[in-house]
Formats: structure tokens, C-alpha cells, sequence
DNA sequence: CGGCATCCCTTTTGATACTG
DNA sequence: CAGTATCAAAAGGGATGCCG
């Protein structure tokens, strides 16, 4: 029978297996495009929306939603709706998601120190491919 | 409509700077699904292709392949083909690997001391949706 | 303004089969 | 043992439209 597509863009559940490597699992989360990206948006304030688009790059709406719902169920951001005029929705670091942020920056740092030299080995293999 | 763009965030190191295409670049490559792991896997000691595999839970032969020969590109493992009976390839941390082994494993220190908290929060982030 | 839904194309990944 | 080749499925991601 056929089987129609439901709903693929996951918000939610299925990730939470049982036999799954629960590290591995949140590793994925963290490794994803655009969740550090997010987060160090929000390092040291709280963003709206639209301002927290802007600041990240070429991100579409439709990832930079989805991003920042994992981020809020994972417990790494907080979503706070005002019911002002506009509207407006702020985004936050939770206490989890600055633990992480700590983290990240070190992850971060190790990149900006290594990209030459991990530029330059890509240059050289590629070379040699040749 | 003026944009806007109070800019004078970065507590720090700078990686999410828009500017910083490199950086992020180099973000993606580590925070890929597998490259950790493998990193990890080859923390102590030399391995070869099989060893590997098996050591670092279900890859597939495709993706594995795949990972070592990014982190060969990137200078971050080395391989050596033995030629023997059986051939063997032996894998190898770099000294700029072994660098990226130190952040790495902070990051998977973190994802560990988290993973129950995330899960919790999943959970309630589920609950509450419904 | 914030943001979910839909359509649709691109990239990634896994199974399987095959080579040195 | 250590891969590569191929194909199909899945996930990622952009564009657009609608709604509160």
C-alpha cells in the first residue's frame, strides 16, 4: 500500500532510540550546519528572530526555524514569545547551551589556529592526486 | 528599512564571524558525523581499515573510507600501506590530529556529562507539544 | 514580525556487488 | 584485507505562500 509522505521535516521523536549511542546522538545534533553557528549568535545576548538571521550567514528561515527548535528541545536555548506590538520572540542560552558554548570556542579556536596549515595539506593532496 | 546590525558582539575568539568562511569551513569537516569518532578511535595507537570499522560502531565501508580520506587530506591521519600478505593500511593520528584530539575530546566529555540531561529535556519538550 | 507548510531540487548515506 | 562502483533511499536545503 501506499504510503503517503508524512511529515519528514522531524521536530521530534525518533531520535531517541534506545540501543542508539546517546553521545553520538548529541555529537550529530552539535555537528549539524548551523546549530554552532546559532549559538555563538547568542553568546552574550538574547536575539530576536530575524536579528539572530541576519547575524548567521545565509541561513533560510525555514533552517534557522528548524535549528532553533532542536536547540530549545535539546535544552540549549530558551524561546520567549512576547505578545507586543509586533510580536517579537527572543532566543536565549540556556545554562546547558553556555556550558557548550565554552566548549565550542575551543573547537572554534583549534579551527581558526589550523586553517592555513589544513588548507594547505588539502592543496598538497590534491596535487599528488594528480 | 535600516538593517540594523549592532556589531560589536565577539566575547572572544572569533569563529562566528560571517567573514570567517574558513573557519566555518573546517567546523563542518570535524563536526561531521564520523570524523570524531575515527579521531578517537586512533587516540592511542595505529589501526588498520577493518579495526577501525569495527571499532567505531556501525559505519558503513562506503563512509569510512570516506572519512579517513578527508582526514588524510586535511593532515589530521596518515596512511600507510604495508605491502603485505594480507595487504594491510595502517591509520595513523598526525601531530596536528593529535592536537584536534585534545578539543575533541572535550567536546565528547560534554556530549557525555549531557546526554541524559538532553534526553530529559527531549522527553519534556515532547510532552509539551502534545 | 515570526514561522509553519508545501513543493522540489541537491547532497549525503547505506546496501550491495565487485576489484586488487 | 582494503577498498571502489553503482544505485536507491533519505536527509538537507531553498523558494514560495499562508497564517496569527
Amino acid at each position: 500500500m501506499t504510503e503517503l509522505i508524512t511529515e519528514p521535516l522531524d521536530t521530534g521523536p525518533a531520535l531517541c532510540e534506545e540501543g542508539r549511542d546517546l553521545t553520538r546522538d548529541v555529537l550529530e545534533r552539535i555537528g549539524d550546519k548551523w546549530s554552532v553557528v546559532v549559538i555563538c549568535k547568542l553568546a552574550d545576548t538574547t536575539r530576536g528572530f530575524n536579528e539572530l538571521r541576519r547575524l548567521s550567514g545565509p541561513i533560510s528561515q525555514r533552517m534557522l526555524s528548524a535549528t532553533l527548535r532542536r536547540l530549545e528541545r535539546d535544552g540549549l536555548v530558551t524561546r520567549t514569545v512576547h505578545n507586543t506590538k509586533p510580536p517579537r520572540v527572543d532566543y536565549a542560552l540556556t545554562p546547558r547551551g553556555l556550558s557548550l558554548l565554552g566548549v565550542v570556542r575551543a573547537l572554534a579556536r583549534w579551527a581558526e589556529e589550523n586553517a592555513s596549515g589544513i588548507l594547505d595539506s588539502r592543496t598538497a593532496f590534491n596535487a599528488e592526486q594528480a
